[in-house]
DNA sequence: GACGCCCTTTGACAGAGGTCAATGCATGGG
DNA sequence: CCCATGCATTGACCTCTGTCAAAGGGCGTC
């Protein structure tokens, strides 16, 4: 491989961003769930020549809120979080992202929000001109990133609800039942969540006092098991949903 | 005008929402806003065969949360609230839209929230599954949508900020500003605001009263004056957007 | 295997905002 | 034009959650 090409490729990327070597579209884990699956294999081939695979370290934030648009990309291993905050610094995620999914703003100039690794990920980046260009040009994949968004607008607005209107109690009850749905859970039914007790907080709009408490309320009362740091098993699944909805 | 024809749409429609007639897209308020711009006259004229206008009356509601999603809509005219809420009543609107928005759930068999009149409005209404046949058919349509929906998600994504990490003071001087660039004052200064304080605070995350005195330190404060029940001019915008910023 | 760092938990207290209740006052109908 | 109705305002009080501070304990490192 080209040492000079790689470094040219480096320098329009974020500090520490690792361009992979070796990709081939066939073996990818997410061909079949990501926005390009419905294209043919030579579009494919086309739009995986206009990107390139990165790695990413927990921690590193490939996007910031604000910042001119550059590039788009598709999440094929890990977990991101998407940030907005206040003047003063105040956080709110607004939305974690997994394999598959597709981050950052086609056909738009300004990033809204700051996109950071909760995990250590791999993420297929495309400049974003370059993806818009593609993307008028293919039916197929605008109408997938459509389904997409549509599906993201929908997940956002509910999570609106937990916002406004509900309790610390229900909020962590909700999003525990959300990360159960989403996470599997190993052979002795425990979740290991990729997010600190203060990224939960902001995902929740309360603080870490809270997040902490509220934990701590739900396995007195023998709801949930809390093993270490990251570790949850969901005991009581029935009454976790009920918590959710009426505190 | 045939009276069967009349009934017969009618029979289709939520109770109350009455067609109207000649109808002309050239002549369209919202033709070169809304997501039909871009096609050419004879495909704008086989997307108008597919649907039709109706009338609404402010508070009558035109899509049920949860409900089959069978239509969606341009707006032409008026202002609409989308909402959910909790089991126990507990209400968040989780969108308001104006004349030249698109509602409802394209590419969906749920309507994830209800769509009710805030205002009297008019609608351009399609049968979802005509529509999602058309838009499958025509690129430039799904394109619209696209940068619609995008651009739903980023102010979605902004307001989640706000429900979550904001006061009661910076929500409601958030809501203002945002009114304020939304809606054309009258030759007075004043906006006539199309929400009610219970709808304010349901956008809010925020209870009626809340909103009530905050409205009134603001007005103490000589930042806005309140002109009726509706009507609200602002005064200080510097300082509103201070106060939208850090309390 | 022990140490130290930092995340998490726990406690005490304060304050923002919710709740309940009564009064005020636009607005539309008679 | 006046009255009645329902929305909005104001007040008193209380609770939930935030704030500040200290102690506890995983987890990585040496």
């Amino acid at each position: 491989m080209n040492m000079q090409f790689d470094m040219a490729q480096n320098a329009a990327l974020p500090t520490m961003v690792r361009p992979c070597v070796g990709h081939n579209c066939e073996r990818c884990d997410v061909r079949d769930r990501a926005i390009c699956a419905d294209l043919s294999a030579s579009d494919r081939d086309a739009l995986s020549r206009i990107g390139r695979r990165v790695s990413l370290k927990a921690g590193q934030t490939v996007m910031w809120e604000g910042d001119d648009n550059m590039v788009v990309a598709n999440v094929v291993e890990g977990t991101l979080k998407l940030a907005t905050s206040t003047g003063d610094g105040r956080e709110q995620i607004v939305g974690v992202v997994y394999a598959s999914d597709f981050i950052g703003r086609p056909f738009g100039a300004r990033t809204p929000h700051s996109v950071t690794a909760l995990t250590d990920a791999r993420l297929c980046l495309f400049p974003r001109g370059a993806f818009d260009g593609f993307a008028r040009d293919h039916a197929e994949l605008q109408h997938r990133l459509l389904q997409r968004t549509l599906d993201d607008l929908d997940r956002t607005r509910a999570w609106m609800l937990l916002l406004g209107r509900k309790t610390a109690r229900e909020k962590v009850a909700t999003f525990l039942l959300d990360m159960g749905r989403r996470l599997r859970a190993d052979r002795d039914g425990v979740i290991d969540l990729p997010l600190s007790r203060q990224q939960i907080a902001d995902i929740l709009g309360i603080t870490i006092e809270t997040v902490s408490r509220q934990m701590t309320e739900l396995k007195r009362g023998g709801t949930i098991d809390l093993i270490g740091r990251r570790g949850v098993r969901l005991v009581d699944m029935a009454e976790l949903e009920a918590l959710a909805e009426a505190g």
